[in-house]
RNA sequence: UGCGGGGUGGAGCAGAGGUAGCUCGUUGGGCUCAUAACCCAAAGGUCAGAGGUUCGAAUCCUCUCCCCGCUACCA
């Protein structure tokens, strides 16, 4: 285990930068932020000297899409949801030392700094290729931005990196009639050159320092994903492009060059602590470079490979920097069964929860980690939302502390008693209750916040359990003296788990602080037994926790239900242009019969592929159709349907398909047969 | 298709050689300080399936099936 073989005097804790083109939501919170801030509040709690960085990564083609798309600039773009992140993050507590940017012009700096260092030492290849360029646009065109004839199957309408019509992968060079998709022009080759980074070289030093060193302390996934990597043999990457967007690549004879984004974002931790270290005067230099500081990255699963092997590798290169001591990712969560999608609207977002859910940070905070998708990819429902709350949060936690707060209230005015004249129950609560520390820390520090977070929850049921055992409200009648000391443990274990349920209910903590007067203490404090001291005064209870109604859920439901009917509709108007105009003879000729499917079945090893046997009229054919994901093969069986019988025949998966099924698609991909009205039989032309 | 992760009582998860454990839910009981919350007890699992290694396997090996991500494939 890393922390016990080395000591570390400082951390340096980062979160994955979201990327500028989108709100939070909670797929993010899950996977990446919650945990990482759990984190930091225990090693600040445990006076532990960290620095815990965010960031928004606001370069790459994408925002420069979005920005043409809705005709304002990308800095707009960036401006607007790196305002919107920013600011609900710090409603959501989310305890950033800085949370930076990377169009800033410190990052600029820093990474292009970065790069030099790379380019004088000669850490990189220069490789000089033709690319297709723009002359009206003054542009290099990447290769989606390309249209032109496919070679294969004479589509007019293939894109640069692959032609959809008959799905071979392209290059831009093979293209015939090349034209750029900005400007319609004719564009010209040109040479271009870019700098790679030949990850190649470094593979020997990551084998020995991912596949023998973090063996044991890594998670299973992500070590699994670097061997996968690292065995499968690494090619060196281009860490320029040719785009105006992004950080200018600072070298002689690069113009309309930038770095690539995987290769500038990561550099925005470092650029983030600089930008930190100049607001607080603190020297950011010993959290990136000293080797007794423990670099800790929190992403999730999609991003495994950019900190485990290319980050590190640019490090390593550059010299100067320490490496990450480890990379806990999270897997994906899902939302009421369906993926996640920021396109698609299907998310529960931050900025909205907040809104609709104020005061209530901890409820989804204790969700998201209650429910972390720690070891494979999870399922987030508002359901389960509403049972955690009402049956956990608030009956287990919020319940235990509210009923030792009215007890101490009701017989002796809200004064603390002492923690005397103890017998041997009182003993062994305050024994198992001074255990809890330690081993909810001995969680956090192995990443396992799920675990950490149910230990905290024994200690509230350990409460309970205590109380209802040694039952006060029954015993004041006799021996008001002993209910003295029963409450006194009861405020004890109140006390401890206000201390350690800090890091992941911060609110609800703070409050409870405040109402039972509590001093602030930290995790170091808490092992101490007695933490309330005996006479002071607590105040008056309120509760921690309010229940969560059906109708409050049942509202988010219909929500999300609203947003998936408001995608279908909202998603007719993005229709594609109409396709260049065609002669009638080139229409005359396609054949198109009417048929029948006669049988269908799963293509073996295949998630779309369905064999269909279909009867033409003419004949009785094979035709291999990538529709299975919409249709179950028994389901078709004696469909009518259109075809197309004379396009030349093609193999898939061993199997030579002749012809084509035609079928509607509408704008979420979903697909339906279009077939006959009336009983047509077979082989019937369609014109 | 390749690679990685995962498949454990109704739901969500833990366990990683010695005959399964936690939270929620369910049922029964107790309690009445507490937000119908709390406490106790019970029911509920051939640990995806099939082979194998072993005195012994949820745990190791082989094969198969299913889910997720990247990838391929949607004529």
């Amino acid at each position: 285990m890393e922390t016990k073989n080395k000591h570390f005097n400082r951390y340096t804790v980062t979160s994955a930068l979201p990327y500028a083109n989108g709100p939070i939501h909670i797929g993010h919170l899950a996977g990446v932020y919650v945990p990482a801030d759990i984190y930091v509040r225990y090693l600040r709690s445990n006076n532990k000297d960290v620095v815990f960085i965010g960031g928004s990564d606001e370069h790459g083609v994408p925002i420069t899409i979005k920005a043409r798309q809705q005709g304002i600039s990308p800095q707009e773009v960036v401006d607007k949801y790196h305002a919107i992140i920013k600011d609900s993050f710090e409603k959501f507590g989310i305890s950033f030392d800085v949370y930076s940017r990377t169009s800033d012009p410190i990052h600029h700096e820093t990474a292009s700094e970065f790069f030099k260092k790379l380019y004088d030492d000669g850490a990189f290849i220069e490789k000089t290729s033709q690319q297709y360029y723009d002359e009206e646009a003054n542009h290099f065109l990447a290769d989606r931005y390309i249209t032109g004839t496919c070679p294969h199957c004479n589509n007019d309408r293939a894109y640069g990196d692959q032609c959809e019509s008959c799905g071979t992968s392209l290059s831009p060079l093979d293209l015939i009639n090349a034209r750029s998709a900005l400007s319609g022009n004719v564009p010209v080759l040109r040479d271009t050159k870019h700098w790679y980074l030949p990850l190649n070289d470094y593979e020997p030093w990551l084998r020995e320092w991912i596949l023998e060193g973090h063996k044991d302390d890594w998670k299973s996934n992500v070590y699994g994903q670097c061997k996968s990597w690292i065995d499968q043999g690494l090619q060196a990457r281009a860490v320029t492009r040719d785009l105006e967007w992004g950080v200018k690549v600072p070298v002689d004879g690069a113009d309309g060059k930038v770095l690539y984004v995987w290769f500038d974002a990561p550099i925005g931790y470092i650029s983030a602590t600089k930008e930190w270290s100049e607001k607080t005067g603190n020297d950011w230099k010993p959290y990136w470079k000293n080797e007794d500081s423990k670099l800790v990255h929190f992403i999730g699963k999609d991003n495994i490979v950019f900190h485990c092997i290319i980050f590190p590798a640019m490090l390593h290169a550059e010299g100067s920097y320490i490496l990450p001591e480890n990379v806990p990712a999270n897997e994906f969560l899902n939302l009421e069964s369906d993926k996640i999608s920021t396109s698609r609207n299907w998310a529960v977002w931050l900025h909205e929860y907040l809104e609709e859910f104020p005061g209530k940070e901890d409820v989804l905070r204790y969700v998201l980690t209650a429910n972390a998708p720690e070891t494979k990819d999870n399922d987030f429902t508002w359901k389960d939302f509403q049972a955690r709350n009402n049956n956990e949060l608030l009956a287990v936690y919020g319940n235990f502390v509210n009923r030792t707060l009215v007890l101490t209230h009701k017989y002796f005015d809200g004064v603390v008693p002492a923690l005397a004249n103890l017998n041997e129950n009182d003993i062994e609560a305050l024994r198992l209750m001074d255990a809890f520390p330690a081993k909810i820390g001995e969680s956090i520090e192995l990443y396992r916040f799920r675990e950490a977070l149910s230990e905290l929850m024994n200690l509230a049921r350990l409460g309970n359990k205590y109380l209802t055992e040694n039952e006060p409200w029954k015993v004041f009648k006799t021996d008001p003296e002993r209910v003295k000391t029963v409450l006194a443990v009861s405020l004890q274990i109140v006390a401890k788990l206000t201390v350690l349920s800090e890091p992941f209910v911060p609110f609800s903590a703070a409050k409870l602080t405040q109402m039972i007067g509590l001093k602030k203490l930290n995790w170091i404090d808490a092992v101490a037994t007695e933490l309330l001291p005996a006479g002071s005064v607590i105040g008056t209870p309120e509760l921690l926790f309010e229940r969560i109604e059906d109708v409050d859920v049942e509202k988010q439901v219909q929500k999300l239900l609203d947003t998936k009917k408001a995608n279908l509709e909202a998603s007719e108007p993005v229709l594609k242009p109409q396709k260049e105009t065609v002669s009638y003879e080139d229409f005359a000729k396609m054949d198109i019969r009417t048929g029948t499917i006669i049988s269908a079945e799963i293509v073996p090893k295949t998630k779309k592929l369905l064999k269909l046997t279909i009867d033409t009229g003419i004949d009785t054919r094979t035709v291999v159709s990538g529709i299975a994901e919409h249709y179950a093969p028994e389901a078709i069986t004696g469909q009518k349907v259109c075809m197309l019988v004379n396009l030349a025949p093609r193999e898939l998966r061993g199997i030579v398909s002749n012809g084509m099924i035609l079928m509607a698609e509408n704008s979420e991909g979903k697909l339906c047969f279009v077939s006959p009205t009336e009983a047509f039989h077979n082989g019937c032309e369609v014109k």
